[in-house]
DNA sequence: CTGATCTACAACCATTTGGTTGCACGATAG
DNA sequence: CTATCGTGCAACCAAATGGTTGTAGATCAG
């Protein structure tokens, strides 16, 4: 359906997002303290467009959110975007845990 | 240090494989029951290749296992790679849940 | 033995990604 | 007002990604 692909999108922006370790680094950083975007340039070795394409990726996927203040962007964790992908790694965690229940079964049954 | 510089790839490598839906879709397949490769590949409208290079993907993120079974080969879940992204979702949220205490404790300071 | 099946892999192609430099524009400082 | 700073975006480039077709090696069926 319509929904499952939206949210397929959404969660590929999301995995897409995690799986580059600048990234992580910054959704780190952002989740403990306050940055503006060269705040998080001056971090690595890479220009400012690099690092301010970074934070727009994270932004896309809800890992990240900015606000406006004065001439700077304060970057901030989004609780949001960790909470979905961790959700579909429970429902994971799930199916294996229903998997090994199976198993359980299989062995004392009959 | 070096250690970190594994590990970062290492994640990376999984973070990618979990960001295509179609791996996804394998994922909890193989997770729930046997499959071939060309069993798999029967369920999505691309060619045998395709399925067999998305197969590979999730193999070299420890997310999927192959047996040699005669001519075929039996993919299984491999219950390791997903415990290592869980691993690192559950600390970012340790982080936010130390972020809610410390804001909690300005607010109570004084 | 012969033919069909399952798998892996190479070569190719279009698109995306992660980086670069350069530019434009709003906000701030002097 | 003017110069500087912080940001976003476009244009470009090399490498990776996700798909294709074709080929070749094992293994199984008859």
């Amino acid at each position: 359906m319509v929904v499952d692909q939206l949210r397929d999108s959404e969660l590929d922006r999301l995995f897409q997002a995690l799986a580059d370790s600048t990234r992580r680094d910054i959704v780190r950083r952002v989740t403990v303290g306050e940055y503006t975007v060269s705040g998080l340039a001056a971090l690595y070795a890479m220009s400012f467009a690099a690092v301010q394409k970074h934070v727009a990726v994270l932004e896309r996927a809800s890992l990240v959110s900015k606000e406006k203040r004065g001439r700077e962007q304060i970057v901030r964790g989004d609780h949001e975007g960790l909470l979905k992908a961790r959700r579909l790694l429970d429902e994971y965690e799930q199916i294996w845990r229903q998997r090994a229940a199976r198993m359980a079964d299989i062995l004392t049954e009959g």
